[in-house]
DNA sequence: ATTGAGATTTAGACTAACTCTAAATCGTAG
DNA sequence: CTACGATTTAGAGTTAGTCTAAATCTCAAT
């Protein structure tokens, strides 16, 4: 019996790599890389800053998770690996994944005014998260 | 006659901020903030790249010219101020401005899903460019 | 059990893209 | 012409992430 889970593909899920995945998974936001080198730590108090970079690389080709970059500052991790979209609040930055049906209907759309071959869309909505609507 | 022309709402453009302006509307694509250093210190020998960097947050302030992030590396800069969105080809990087037309219904749809009290949407395809296709 | 090749991890140096700071300079109101 | 605030400058500092080379680990073959 091997030592290590490996992916489906076969590639091999380290300690580290696990706990960097186990972070991610149990968080319901979007961490950046440097909260979850934090959270990482705590589970795995050796693991160095490179190593939690080379994981999300990893991670991220194995498709496990997701990585978000908005312009501002520092990428965000998502376990959320299917398509969908983001809302970020302008006034407290959070950022809350949602999903619009119409997407795929969309790309061709956008396909046909940009004459690229389509192969992704992603929808960014700026406003105010119901809690500061308050 | 005052030395300085005004923007509409009466702010300086300096000749370093002409000089980033003038830049930017010249060229037909996205440049970055150092590509922009390096044409306008051919305008202005002497201007330095903090300059460039004060004059970019000033244009965007002024509303004269428009920053796109993406994730990756620089950010660049748009002479287009109206809203629009964004083409980027996976192959060759390009970058190409279009418009959707329902982008109005599609910010609607899109606060309902997530809640949030929209103020801007903005679409980005990935896929490849005419160019690439062939 | 040992060995060795290759993968992985580590610390820390390095890089890119900005941002900040403090002193110098500029432009205009008086 | 002068003074004051705005702007510009050079260069140091910051942030987020990448790279490097040495150490360590894992697995498979002895």
């Amino acid at each position: 019996m091997p030592k290590l889970i490996k992916t489906e593909t076969g590639e091999k899920l380290t300690r580290q790599r696990e706990a960097v995945l186990g972070v991610i998974r149990e968080r319901e936001d979007h961490p950046t890389a440097n909260d979850i080198f934090e959270a990482a730590r705590r589970r795995l108090p050796g693991i160095s800053y490179a190593t939690v970079y080379n994981s999300l690389r990893f991670l991220k080709e194995a498709g496990l998770v997701h990585e978000i970059k908005f312009g501002d500052s520092a990428s965000r991790y998502d376990r959320e690996t299917d398509r969908h979209d983001h809302a970020l609040c302008s006034q407290c930055g959070k950022l809350v994944d949602f999903d619009l049906p119409q997407a795929a209907e969309l790309m061709k759309a956008a396909a046909r005014r940009s004459k690229f071959k389509p192969e992704s869309v992603h929808l960014t909505l700026k406003g105010v998260c119901p809690d500061c609507c308050k």
